[in-house]
DNA sequence: CGTTCAATTGAACAGTCATTCAAACATGCG
DNA sequence: CGCATGTTTGAATGACTGTTCAATTGAACG
């Protein structure tokens, strides 16, 4: 059977439910690592900065955002920066992305 | 140790993560009940005439929607009203819900 | 009262998740 | 090259979640 985190990474093309997005962005950790890249890209030290966790749960983090599409990385040398994905920052307001099903907007 | 989904739940005071309220709308049937009742409080029966679920499952997930305060229940008879939590219904527009760490726009 | 309808509860199970550990990879520099 | 830095991967584990089943509650009605 299929594991909800990861159904963006199927090659099916199914349309991934709304709930399967949440659920990537319903963990604490993820959720602060995504208010932090709405400020701007970020390296993974700088990000691991403000959150202080192990670094290589915080990999396993941004895999699953990228994995569900909702960060972009690219490499800088030795380091990797991550973004929102830049189809999901939504226009005019500043610090909400719009995930198609719905939008979330941060305070 | 507590698990995520009872952390409304508890009597210590503590603020609920904005996590662990997504982690509760981050299920599909949930969802599906949460949008439904944007239109209006439905009872039990009524909420799973759209969504056919096994009525022991359902009422499960309300009591997920319940402890984490995101819909109320009213007692009608032998019906069951469920309705959006009135303080969570953003004003001016219609289908959002407002969390409080962030607010969810429904299209 | 006994029955039916509407909804809830608790226990149990299988599947999924977050976290940790050890190991590996990639890049830059001496 | 060899080493340090930055990041990633895979396996393992314990905890949590969604679902099902059997049993229960509460209210209306004959």
């Amino acid at each position: 059977m299929k594991a909800p985190l990861d159904v963006l990474l199927d090659d099916s093309g199914e349309d991934p439910s709304c709930a399967s997005v949440l659920k990537v962005l319903a963990d604490n950790t993820r959720l602060a690592v995504v208010e932090r890249l709405l400020n701007g890209p970020l390296t993974v030290t700088e990000i691991n900065e403000t959150l202080g966790v192990e670094s290589t749960l915080l990999s396993h983090h941004l895999k699953a955002l990228r994995e569900a599409k909702l960060v972009t990385r690219t490499r800088q040398g030795r380091y990797s920066v991550y973004a929102v994905a830049p189809e999901l920052v939504a226009r005019r307001k500043g610090r909400s992305i719009d995930l198609g099903c719905c939008r979330i907007s941060f305070s």
